[in-house]
DNA sequence: ATTTCTTTGCAACTCGGTTGCATCCCAAAT
DNA sequence: ATTTGGGATGCAACCGAGTTGCAAAGAAAT
């Protein structure tokens, strides 16, 4: 499982420093979207400035995508391979009123919204809320 | 044109008070949805805590409504008359990542997200990003 | 081995949002 | 008319997430 992280990060043109190994594999162990402090609290100790530059070198490179859930604090997942961040890729999002998780629900892709004349699309971000199975009853 | 906003803020149970009154008549003339320091530069000289805690007490008693529009801070805006800010009302807001203002798409629901088992509906955000008309060229 | 560029770690700073607290205002009670 | 009480306001201080500067450490190139 392992040997290939650093193959990964080689497809998306990242040098595979042991740093970002680290940061990677924790991500592939999250099923939710994670945001800068709660990452950095599943360290027993890394720098906030490194793992900030991380993500960003990450998602500069397509390796993850960041989701705005509104919660204040932007979330980071990892993107699906063949990912390329285009908006016809993008896909919902669903943040758990109780647990508070943001999922990504690769799944399910963002409809293509109905705009006024003169607005023009680019991207989107469609944030759901509600109650996730695990908060269920 | 001005004496119906001591009516208005009666109508949601708002004690009409002159900053009240002065932020509402601020807010009527703003296309846009706006941030609080937005709303702040706006004015000569307001306190940033007084606003703050007028926007919420306008949101509390809905008669605004805020967004995450992405931005990293929260934009608010006059919701309509009969808003209850019920997820079907809910409705498209829209960034210009020109000028970067922030358009609600009052005219625009959200469409009803399809979602994976297990996931309840509550409230959704849609946000959209692209040119808005004054910036298309 | 030396130079050069990148990455890392620490500290410090920014900025939006938020809270504590004293004061002010107004309305109800006396 | 005066007192009293609760909400509203203004100022200052705080908070936390994100961000930047800078110097040390590491890796790559010469």
């Amino acid at each position: 499982m392992e040997p290939k992280i650093e193959e990964k990060l080689l497809l998306k043109n990242i040098k595979p420093t042991p740093m970002r190994q680290l940061v990677y594999r924790m991500l592939t162990q999250e099923e939710t979207a994670l945001s800068l402090s709660e990452l950095e609290s599943k360290f027993d100790k890394v720098d906030k400035a490194t793992l900030y530059r991380t993500l960003k070198t990450f998602e500069a490179h397509q390796l993850i995508h960041s989701i705005d859930d509104g919660s204040g604090s932007i979330r980071y997942a990892l993107c699906d391979e063949d990912c390329t961040c285009r908006p016809e890729q993008l896909h919902l999002h669903f943040v758990c009123k109780i647990c508070q998780k943001t999922y990504c629900l690769k799944e399910k892709p963002i409809p293509q919204p109905d705009l006024l004349d003169g607005f023009t699309y680019e991207s989107a971000n469609f944030i759901v809320k509600g109650v996730c199975p695990s908060c269920q009853k």
